[in-house]
DNA sequence: ACCTGAACACCGTTCAAGT
DNA sequence: ACCTGAACACCGTTCAAGT
C-alpha cells in the first residue's frame, strides 16, 4: 500500500495509482465480463507487473469492493415522494436498475451484510424503504422485513436473468433450453404441456415492476392486517 | 465415456463408476462446501488418477448437473391439496426447503432454464404451481408469471442467506458486518439509526414463508383484479 | 475398454531483490 | 516508496502411451 501523500517525495516513482487500476478494471469488466477479470490481465491492460497491483489494493476481493463502492457513490439519488407504498416500490426499482446496469455487482454483493460492506453511499436507499414503511404504519421490525424481502426478490431476479442472458445472449431463446418442458406428450403435465410453446417468449418479458408491486402490496397488507 | 454394459467384457477393468464418482463428490461437498470441490481432489478421494474422471463424466459442469439431477429425483413428492392459493405456497416452500438443504444447488441452477437442464424430476412442481394458478382463475401466462416470481424470490433468499451464513457461521452476527449501519449518529438516517442495534437479530429470522405468502397473495390479487 | 502421467494453459498471491 | 520476476500452490482439461 502506498502511504498518503507527503510533500517530500523520495524513492521510485509510481507507475500507476488506485484510480487508474479501478478505471482499467471497469474497462475490462465492461469489455469481457467480470468472470474474466484476472489480476494478471489487469496488470497487462495497465502495462505493469502483476505483483505491483498488490501495493495499491489488498487483494482481488478488495478491488471488487472498491469498484462497487465507487459505482454506488456515483449513482443518482433522486428525491422519492408520493404515497409511502409508492416510495417503497420506487426505491426497489432504483436498486434493481442499478444492478441491472451492472449485473456482476449482484454476484459480489449477494449477501445480507452487503450494505455494511459497500458503505455509506448505499444507506440512503435503505433509509428510504424504512421511512416508507414507517409512514405506512409499519413497526421498525416490519420495515426491516420489507427491506429484506425486496432485497431477496431483487437479487434473485437480477442473478437469474443475468445468468440466463449469458447462456443464450439476447434475442433467441431455444425452447429446449429456456422452457421447462422440452419433451412432448407427457400427460402428467397438462398445464406445462399447454404453455410449453409460449414459455420462452413469456419468460423473456421484464416483469420486475409488476412482481415487486405484488410483493410490497402483499407485505404491507400483512403488516396492517 | 464407458459404453453401456455388454456381456463380453474385454480390456482393462474399470477402477470406478459414475455412481461412485457422484457419491464421492457428494461426500466432499457435504464435508468442505461445493466451492472446494475440484476434479483433482475428487480423484484423490477415490484414489484414482484425475484424468480418469473424464471417462465417466464430460466435464465438471456435467458432473454438477448429474449430481443435481440425482438429488432432485430423490426428493419427496407429496400430494398437494387444499385451496389453489395454499397449494401454490406449499409448492414454493417445497422448492425452498429442497434448496435450503443443499444451498449450492441454487448457485448452479440460478438460471431461467434450470428445469430444462435438471430434467423431468423437477417438472411436477412447476406443474403444481401452474395448476394452482389455473384453478384460482389465472390465465396460463399469469401462471408462468407466478412461477417465475416464486423462482426469483426463492433463489434470492437462498443465495443471500447461504452466502451470509458462509461469512459469519451460525450464531454470532457482529453488528458491524451484518447490519447496514455500522457508524453512529448519522442524523440523515433516523430510521436506520433507530433500528441499527436490532438489525442483526431481525435479519437472522427465517421469514421465507411469510414473504412467499405476501408475494403469492399479491400476484393473485393482481391476476384477478 | 479403460486408465494414467506428463503437459498445457491458466489462476491469486508472497517475497526477496532491485531502483 | 515503489516496482519486479521468480516462485509457490493451486486450477480444469487434453492427449499420447500404456495395460
Amino acid at each position: 500500500m502506498p502511504r498518503s501523500s507527503v510533500s517530500g517525495q523520495t524513492g521510485r516513482p509510481p507507475v500507476t495509482s488506485r484510480a487508474e487500476i479501478l478505471a482499467a478494471a471497469r474497462r475490462l469488466i465492461d469489455r469481457n465480463g467480470w468472470e474474466k477479470l484476472t489480476i494478471r490481465g489487469l496488470a497487462g491492460e495497465l502495462g505493469i507487473g502483476a505483483t505491483t497491483l498488490y501495493h495499491h489494493v489488498r487483494d482481488k476481493e478488495d478491488l471488487l469492493l472498491l469498484l462497487l463502492t465507487e459505482y454506488a457513490a456515483q449513482l443518482p439519488r433522486p428525491e422519492l415522494s408520493g404515497e409511502p407504498r409508492d416510495r417503497i416500490i420506487a426505491a426497489g426499482v432504483l436498486i434493481h436498475d442499478a444492478f441491472a446496469a451492472w449485473p456482476w455487482a449482484a454476484e459480489v454483493l449477494a449477501t445480507d451484510g452487503f450494505v455494511a460492506r459497500i458503505g455509506d453511499p448505499a444507506l440512503w436507499i435503505v433509509e428510504a424503504i424504512l421511512a416508507g414503511a414507517a409512514d405506512h404504519g409499519c413497526t421498525p421490525a416490519q420495515g426491516v422485513l420489507i427491506f429484506r424481502n425486496i432485497w431477496y426478490y431483487t437479487v434473485g431476479e437480477i442473478l437469474v436473468r443475468a445468468r440466463t442472458a449469458r447462456r443464450h445472449p439476447d434475442g433467441d431463446f431455444p425452447p429446449a433450453e429456456n422452457s421447462p418442458f422440452s419433451g412432448t406428450g407427457n400427460s402428467q403435465l397438462p398445464h406445462l404441456t399447454a404453455i410449453a410453446d409460449q414459455w420462452g417468449e413469456i419468460a423473456q418479458e421484464n416483469t420486475f415492476h409488476q412482481g415487486l408491486t405484488a410483493l410490497v402490496d402483499g407485505l404491507l397488507a400483512q403488516a396492517t392486517a
